[in-house]
DNA sequence: TAAATTGTTCATTTTTTCTTGAACAAAATT
DNA sequence: AATTTTGTTCAAGAAAAAATGAACAATTTA
């Protein structure tokens, strides 16, 4: 069904430009995310639906932010595995429809369990193999030297799974 | 004045290879340093010093490191600006020396300064010109609402200042 | 003061990461 | 059942970030 332009109404999928509050709102999570290496997309994504008071559809986030359907689907994929955005059911509308979740407790949780977790888990899995070699190493003082260090780094990643929860403590 | 080789010892300029330790430390470090969004040559030269018990000129950590000269002067520029890194006199040397800051305290304050303040700083220079735009809002319903998710940005904002401080001393 | 040493800077190349868009699958509508 | 709508995946292209290496400056040694 093709659409019909009017003089009252756009062609239904003619994007709207976007305002000055929404793209200062997408340039400040853009940058934001940049921070946290993520890609610019992703920040787009998010900017746009916190300043949005209605959950979006895909469609509308490629049109107004000017972005590939590819890069909205896996931007969204990425941002409901933290929890920074929800599903939100339309009656009446089969596509999903997407709103920024804006608990700041929560957003961290689940950059921490889906980003920080799985990398400190990685190192500490490698830091027992290093600490292996401890006993490899020689007896001169270069060996002693070593296995001091190494001792040093397994403190610092005992301590740093003990400061882990405690972040969340801080954001009440 | 050409170096001689004898059977004895290798050329003085002769890459020593690394060894299986500081192998693992180094690959630790690059895992480390990626977290933090920086290059893989920050890990490696890090990580080389901080297994190493002598400090090192620029030179050596090409060398050993297989890296060029360029990498490796700002490499050390960048962990020298965090302090992640200090030159250490060698008599009868006229090369700088480096050694690895250990103390992850010294290590952690050297990363907010240099790297999280600024961006902080910048993201509330930025917020403080989208407030402004809340009074050329309409007075409608989205109005009201983007209103309102400027104001909690507002507060996102404070909140980080306050807790920033925090990070340090859950370091003892 | 000429030559060698040490280290920095920066234009270019290389590598990595991100985005695109077309092919595809699944589900709903005609 | 054919068509349309919705959304995912992934190979290929585009963009961004990092590494290289040569030119240069500054210092030291011969």
């Amino acid at each position: 069904m093709p659409e019909v332009a009017t003089l009252e109404s756009p062609p239904a999928g003619t994007p709207v430009a976007l305002s000055k509050v929404e793209i200062g709102v997408i340039d400040f999570f853009v940058s934001a995310v940049r921070v946290l290496g993520m890609p610019k997309s992703i920040g787009e994504i998010y900017g746009l639906l916190f300043i949005s008071p209605e959950p979006l559809p895909l469609d509308t986030l490629c049109q107004r932010l000017n972005m590939s359907k590819g890069s909205a689907s896996q931007g969204l994929k990425l941002l409901r595995a933290f929890g920074a955005v929800k599903a939100i059911y339309q009656a009446g509308d089969r596509r999903d429809h997407f709103s920024a979740e804006i608990e700041i407790k929560r957003l961290a949780a689940g950059f921490i369990r889906e980003q920080i977790q799985p990398r400190l888990t990685h190192g500490e899995e490698r830091l027992g193999q290093l600490v292996q070699l401890c006993y490899t190493l020689p007896a001169d003082a270069e060996g002693e030297f070593q296995r001091e260090r190494l001792a040093k780094l397994g403190r610092w990643s005992d301590r740093s799974r003990e400061i882990l929860p405690l972040l969340g403590g801080l954001l009440d």
